[in-house]
RNA sequence: CGCGGGAUAGAGCAGUCUGGUAGCUCGCCGGGCUCAUAACCCGGAGGUCGUCGGUUCAAAUCCUUCUCCCGCAA
């Protein structure tokens, strides 16, 4: 039906910095008739208005913006535009049945993982917090449920044991940009995998909550360790140190040694240790509350080292 | 007008309540010690204490305007 990729009517949904790179291939390489994307969100302590950054990429192309606040319901002017193909990426609604089965050549989803494996809401994190070496993109058919549908192709990539969920989603990103590019024309072709997921392997994610962010240092150095990296930038690790919530933004695995957990062993020239199960984590770098990132070279410069060493974090009262 | 913290040398902080021309820990520059050093010793540079105005003999400090930064919540 259609011949190349330029003749191509696509309607792209996505919301965060991470769907951007795509957008911007597919506007290269395609005809993108129109953008869904969240509604601009008050942001901050001013409660700002701000667009999403898939919304500010869209309108420098002066491309059709769609903001449906339900599209379970506002999905007609998605509809009307007639679109080829509808590709998301992580869009952040549910889309409805009527959408998934009107375009000729589908709706497909770029999806963080390499399913079955953490589908759902944070499957880049997930894969840092449990330590793997190895996660990927998945282009797949969208069905009613979600992240369940055929798979049609596939890429992988090594976390690297530095990686954070910022610098992986960065990476990801890209990895999902050029699978797409590639996987377009196979697409079209009705030439691709589309193979059947093994429901059997699927794993779930879910959004971290508030709670889940306060480190565990019942755990391994290693657990905390990757806990941190998968929190960081965003929303970030923090401990209760004499009874201030801080951030932690970076650390690095300690020595070896045991010892009573979540105590301040150590206090070097710049970090301080605390005891996991089966050894340091020793933190580099934080952020108090009102204050911005700083390393804990100079944090221990104004801190009184009194009031670190042999303390017990994360002990409420 | 959602709640709250903050702005003092390049960095991190103290001093503010009880006004009297600024201090600590680091960094930086110079010198010394040392086989050597991120260690130690001596010396030095660097701040109109975020902004406007007010009170006062005198303001980092008390009152007021504004700007910026950050945590929570959304």
């Amino acid at each position: 039906m259609v011949k190349n990729l330029k003749d191509l009517k696509v309607v792209y949904m996505g919301t965060p910095n991470f769907s951007v790179p795509t957008l911007e291939m597919l506007i290269e390489e395609t005809n993108v008739i129109g953008v869904v994307t969240q509604e601009d969100k008050e942001v901050g302590r001013k409660r700002v208005l701000t667009p999403s950054p898939v919304k500010e990429c869209a309108l420098k192309h002066n491309i059709k913006v769609l903001t449906p606040h339900k599209i379970r319901e506002e999905y007609q002017d998605i509809i009307d535009l007639d679109p080829d193909i509808i590709i998301t990426c992580a869009y952040g609604q549910i889309v409805p049945k009527e959408l998934l089965d009107f375009p000729y050549y589908g709706c497909i989803n770029i999806h963080g993982s390499i399913l079955p494996e953490y589908r759902g809401a944070s499957p880049i994190q997930s894969a840092i917090m449990n330590g793997d070496t190895e996660t990927g993109i998945t282009i797949m058919y969208m069905d009613e449920q979600m992240d369940t549908g055929n798979i049609i192709n596939m890429d992988k990539i090594d976390i690297d044991i530095t990686d954070t969920y910022g610098t992986l989603s960065d990476k990801l990103s890209i990895v999902g940009k050029n699978l797409l590019l590639k996987t377009l024309p196979k697409i079209i072709a009705d030439d691709n995998w589309n193979i059947k997921q093994d429901d059997g392997a699927a794993t779930y994610t879910k959004k971290i909550t508030r709670e889940q962010e306060r480190l565990d240092f019942s755990k391994t150095k290693k657990e905390v360790y990757d806990y941190i990296r998968a929190l960081n930038p965003s929303p970030l690790a923090n401990i209760l140190l004499n009874g201030e919530e801080i951030k932690i933004v970076e650390a690095r695995l300690g020595a070896d040694k045991t010892g009573e957990i979540g105590v301040i062993t150590a206090v070097n020239k710049d970090s301080f240790s605390i005891q996991c199960s089966d050894g340091l984590i020793d933190v580099t770098m934080i952020k108090r509350a009102g204050k911005n990132i700083m390393d804990v070279k100079s944090f221990l410069n104004g801190y009184n080292k009194d009031n670190l060493i042999n303390k017990k974090v994360n002990n409420e009262e």
